[in-house]
DNA sequence: GGGTTTTACTTCAAGCTTAAACATTATATA
DNA sequence: TATATAATGTTTAAGCTTGAAGTAAAACCC
């Protein structure tokens, strides 16, 4: 047993706490992320994985590195090597080589990329504000202080 | 612009905030999912949606009709045929014939599905546990409520 | 009863995801 | 310089996921 685990002095039901905690939290991020996946389709007929590799590459008007982009998106690099292929396949991303390095290449929005993404960005942002709408600002910060300090332990013993 | 957007009486702050929180629910939520997979993979070589479907069929003993467990965890039913099919395969559970509906068929573990299934449970409560550790009871008590409040008014509005 | 609609489930095509294996290029080291 | 090691990406096989289309059976309705 942790020291952390005995402030209740009880440590079955914060276990049991703990477990509710995260299927709960797993509820609201499915509920919100599945209303996203949804609205991308219906209304930009893209994906999710799309829109998170062009938020990215928005981001680094320079480009980004194939690496880079799988680092920022915790996925492994094999599958952006997909993803960035439909998307140039589409006009909206394209690898550029890198001088100096034959081995890599720069991945940028095209023109087209960066038109289409600044709409789903913008429309991203207002569904989000639906969604969360009916929390007030002291909920807000309250779930952001917890879930930062939270995401700090995770990433200690990523 | 709604009601309930205006408490803080500046609009664009409380837009961003939301987005900031979405983005950091999401990322806690990533978090732990992956090292859940990773561990059901390492530890005892199966899949999330494996470990979900059977947490389902655990808490039925009599089983459930594949439309159930496709409503129980929000996914299409013809995800549930492949993952009942392979659960199948593997002899952790067995599909049963509805006496009076030669359309449906009640999916129930085995033995060996109850028995893996409970190993596998006992570890991923001790998972969770660990990684949400360094939360204390306040913690624990104002994210589940704030989430319950979320996850009511996702509901609402599905 | 006969026809329509609804329900239950499977199949399919397309895309996402991973780990592992692979190819290629760059870098370090002897 | 030669060799070993690292890093960068792609490919592959297996599984997950969806929506749409399809099959079959049940329920409804006239």
């Amino acid at each position: 047993m942790t020291p952390q685990s005995v402030e209740t002095g009880a440590d079955e039901p914060m276990s049991k706490m703990r477990l509710r905690l995260w299927l709960k939290l797993l509820k609201a991020s499915n509920l919100i992320e599945d209303q996203i996946r949804r609205r991308l389709r219906e209304d930009f007929q893209t994906t999710l994985p799309r829109f998170d590799v062009m938020s990215a590459l928005a981001r680094s008007p320079e480009g980004l590195k194939m690496s880079q982009i799988s680092d920022m998106l915790r996925v492994s690099n094999g599958n952006v090597t997909g993803i960035v292929d439909r998307l140039t396949d589409e006009g909206l991303a394209l690898r550029v080589a890198v001088p100096g390095d034959r081995r890599a290449s720069q991945v940028r929005l095209t023109a087209k990329g960066k038109r289409t993404f600044a709409e789903q960005a913008a429309a991203h942002e207002t569904w989000i504000d639906d969604m969360l709408d009916r929390l007030d600002a002291d909920d807000v910060e309250g779930m952001i202080r917890r879930l930062d300090y939270l995401n700090d332990t995770l990433e200690e013993n990523d």
